[in-house]
DNA sequence: CAGTGGTCTAGACCACATC
DNA sequence: ATGTGGTCTAGACCACTGG
C-alpha cells in the first residue's frame, strides 16, 4: 500500500484507499457479521500505514454504519441481527404512542418467477433471470400494519422457501445475512399515498379505498449493488412512518 | 479550555467542549450564516488546544451539516440561502420523474392567534403564547402539489407579514434566516396517508377524498430548540417523498 | 495486567484558492 | 507567495474491557 503517484487527476488519499480495501474485505466475507475486524495496530502493519490513517478508514466506515467501535473491546462487522439501535435504521415505521415495539413478520407466501423488464432494471438482472417474490405482513401486537411484496434475485437466495422463513426468529434482514451471507447496507425509498384495493384492504383490516402508504425501496449491499426491491403497503390509521433530516 | 478533572464521571474530551462552544456561537451570531468562521490556526490559539483537536471539533459541526468546510478558502456557516444540494435536504417532495426541479411558493394567508395546549407542547411555549400560521401552496411547474401549514412562535418571527413573504425570492428558510436570523437546523418528520378534505382538494386540484400524503414536521434551530411546526398535505400523482436510509 | 479503541499533540507536507 | 483546509506520521497518554 503506497501513495498514489503525485498530480495524478484520480487522486484519492491514501485512508480512502485502505477504507475501499476494507470494504472489499467485508463484502468478500473476509469477517462475517457480528465478529470483530483485526485492531487498528494490526492492519497498519498489514497496510504498511500509520495507525492514524487507518484509524480515518475505519471511522469512515463506521459513519457508514458497516462498522461498529466498541472501546477496549474493537472494532465489529454491523449485523442486522443484533443492534437493537440499528434495528429501527431500516425499520421507520411505529406506532403513534411512541412505543419501541418490534412487530412480527407473517409469511404469506413465496413465489418463484422470472424478471420482467422492470425488475431486472430495477435489481441490474437481465430479463427472465430467476426471482423470488415474498408476500408478508407487518403485525404490530395483534394488528396488521404492513403489506410487503419483496422481490429478489434468485440467484443469491438460492434455497429460500417460506418454511425457512417461519423457521427463523428475528428481522427478515437478519435472515438474508445469516442464512443467504447478503446483508443490506442502504436503501433508498419513494413513498406515496395510495387508495387501499380490495385484496390489501382485506389483509390489512381497513376499507376498501382506504388511503394506504405507499413505499418502495430499493435495498443494496456493499458497493451499492441492488440486492431487493420491496414495495410496503400501510395502514397510517395508529402508525407512522418515521424520518429524521439532521 | 483546559481539560476536564480527570476520572469526572461526566467527562467529556476537548474537541466536544469546543465543538459545544463553537455551536453556542453560531446560536449566537457571531458569524452569520454564509460568512467564514475563524480558520483552524486562529481557533487553536483561541482555545489553547492543538490545530487537531480544533479540526475534529469542526469535522463534528461538518457533520451536523452546520458548517461547510472548503478547501483552499475556509470553514462557512451553512446557510439556506446557497447550497442547492443542502436545499433537497429540507425539500423531501420530487417528482416522479427524476427531475431536480426547484418548486414555486405562493403564500396563501398569514395569520396571527394564540398557541393552543398542543401547539405550546410541541415548539415549547406556554398556551396562550401569540403564534404565527402561514399557510402556502408548493407548486411544481403549474401544478400545485403540496399545501403546507405553517405554525411558527409569534416572539421569533415579529414582523412577518405575507407581503413580505410574497417579496422574498427564495426558499422559506432562506427567508426566516436573513430575515429574522433564525436557522432550520434539523427536523422530524411523520408521514401518514390521508384522505383530501373538500377544501384541500380543491387547492390540490384533487377530487375529494383521494388519498394525500400527510407530512408532520418539527423543525429545530441550534441547540434541538423547536422553531416550526409544520402539517403538509402532498398529492402524489407526479410526486413523491424520497428517502435515503444509509 | 495487557489489549483495545479514544484523545491530544506537534510537525511535515499536499491540495486548493487567491492574490 | 501566502493562507486555507486535507493528509499522514509518530508518540504519549487516557478510557474501557476482560482475563
Amino acid at each position: 500500500m503506497r501513495r498514489m503517484a503525485e498530480r495524478t487527476p484520480t487522486f484519492q488519499p491514501l485512508y480512502q484507499q485502505i477504507r475501499a480495501l476494507l470494504e472489499q474485505s467485508l463484502d468478500a466475507g473476509e469477517w462475517p457479521p457480528g465478529t470483530a475486524i483485526p485492531s487498528e495496530s494490526e492492519l497498519a502493519r498489514r497496510f504498511g500505514a500509520s495507525q492514524g490513517t487507518v484509524r480515518k478508514a475505519i471511522s469512515a466506515l463506521a459513519s457508514q454504519n458497516l462498522v461498529v467501535r466498541r472501546q477496549g473491546k474493537g472494532t465489529f462487522v454491523a449485523t442486522h441481527t443484533e443492534e437493537a439501535t440499528s434495528l429501527f435504521r431500516f425499520l421507520r415505521i411505529r406506532r403513534n404512542d411512541e412505543e419501541n415495539e418490534y412487530p412480527g413478520s407473517r409469511v404469506l407466501d413465496v413465489r418463484r418467477g422470472k424478471a420482467s423488464v422492470e425488475v431486472a432494471r430495477v435489481l441490474e438482472l437481465k430479463p427472465g433471470d430467476p426471482i423470488l417474490v415474498v408476500r408478508r405482513l407487518l403485525v404490530y401486537g395483534e394488528e396488521p400494519v404492513v403489506l410487503d411484496e419483496i422481490t429478489l434475485p434468485g440467484a443469491l437466495f438460492r434455497g429460500l422457501t417460506k418454511a425457512k422463513l417461519d423457521a427463523y426468529q428475528g428481522s427478515m434482514y437478519g435472515f438474508f445475512e445469516t442464512q443467504f451471507g447478503v446483508r443490506m447496507v442502504k436503501a433508498r425509498e419513494k413513498l406515496r399515498a395510495v387508495a387501499a384495493d380490495a385484496g390489501t384492504a382485506k389483509l390489512l383490516g381497513v376499507k376498501s379505498g382506504e388511503p394506504l402508504l405507499a413505499v418502495d425501496r430499493i435495498t443494496s449491499t456493499y458497493g451499492g449493488r441492488p440486492v431487493e426491491w420491496r414495495r410496503g403497503l400501510c395502514t397510517t390509521r395508529r402508525h407512522h412512518y418515521f424520518n429524521e433530516i439532521g
